[in-house]
DNA sequence: AGCATTGTTGATCGTGCGATCAACAAGAGG
DNA sequence: CCTCTTGTTGATCGCACGATCAACAATGCT
């Protein structure tokens, strides 16, 4: 054991202790999952008595909702970036769904799976869940209407079409979490299906440059 | 308060209370979930002491892993049922996407969302989860064969087309869990998503004569 | 009627949770 | 060097959980 020296901990700016403690938070959630953020659990992570993270948190609800929207809002972010890399809709949509199914964000998947349940007893988790899910729709819906723009989508409702894809990314993710054998050509399948969504010419989402 | 008598339960055969609590079991999973399943809770339910509860069931774990298995497999074979009736390939798996996306069902779908989160701390119940899932597989598979073989579909992989397919169902669904408002013509939407990945000509998968 | 069987009770143990708060001590300012 | 501010402790409360088991009582059998 090298980390369980029983010393008081050194005495910090509450902001440094806050970042320590919502860090923290981060990683238990993203190792163990969104049910094992405890007072306790995350006390021990910073070396620090359960009683400080009380004194830093209104409650643990509030600490569990702002973990999952560091995360996840973290996720879209990043994926976002990648998008704007791509030249057309055709191709953004491409890898939008490749990269989401490239099981590298399975911790993540997990997270949201945790928290559509944890929600219904958490409303402000709930919150945090419906705006998280807005912000990965409206990702979707942008590179749809972009398509549609180019003519290389046709599509008469962009938003239905995005919650669509939305959710089916989600639920193959969420699949991948159980069964994380099961297919391999995900990706490909997918792209089939939402280009009969989209109205696009099958194979004409192309796939990332592989990694 | 009408249910609280306090008087002691009246003496039953082994298999008769075995069958009220899987019975009370069953609600509460429904109404509350699984987590809602406990010792006391169900034995509440049932009007009797905790203890009796344990003494019917080796731990909670498998009651919870059992009560999964009894509420899904009773959708699968209730589905499975009304698709028989269904004449040609097309029309079951319109009827599937369509019975499956009518929301009526949104007890058991959050029931399937918490098993996948539980199953990663119950073995049993994640066993449990991968056979359900599996028997779900099976359900489209078998839908997609049939239209292969009368040529409705064109599909080489129908196995990972089966799971793909029931990964986007399971998805949608949980996405009405939480957010109940969002789109309504999911089923036209899925179904087109479907035609481009069974290779099926676009409407030709009909839905059900609407309820 | 008496007895053995067995379904049933409920108190009890150990654990872990969120929350609270008086007491403590590290560090900054004078 | 002393003092006051404030970050920090850890014991404690109330609660809920799964599990266990000696004691109890209803039932059926002889």
């Amino acid at each position: 054991m090298s980390s369980t020296p029983q010393k008081r901990a050194v005495r910090k700016s509450p902001a440094e202790r806050a970042a320590e403690i919502t860090e923290a938070a981060r990683e238990i959630a993203l190792e163990a999952g969104l049910t094992a953020l405890t007072l306790r659990n995350v006390a021990a992570r910073v070396g620090v008595a359960s009683g400080l993270v009380a004194h830093y948190q209104p409650n643990m609800d509030a600490l569990v909702s702002s973990t999952f929207a560091t995360i996840v809002a973290a996720e879209t972010q990043e994926v976002a970036g990648l998008l704007s890399q791509r030249p057309g809709p055709s191709e953004r949509l491409g890898l939008l769904v490749d990269t989401l199914l490239d099981n590298s964000r399975l911790d993540v998947t997990a997270i949201w799976v945790e928290a559509w349940t944890l929600g219904r007893r958490n409303e402000p988790l709930a919150a945090s869940v419906r705006e998280q899910m807005d912000a990965w729709q409206k990702v979707f819906q942008s590179v749809v209407e972009d398509g549609n723009a180019t003519g290389a989508f046709n599509v008469s409702d962009s938003a239905a079409v995005a919650w669509q894809i939305l959710g089916m990314v989600d639920g193959l993710n969420a699949q991948a979490l159980v069964r994380w054998d099961g297919v391999n050509d995900r990706g490909t399948h997918l792209a089939r299906a939402v280009e009969g969504m989209v109205g696009a010419a099958p194979g004409s989402l192309v796939a990332g440059p592989g990694s």
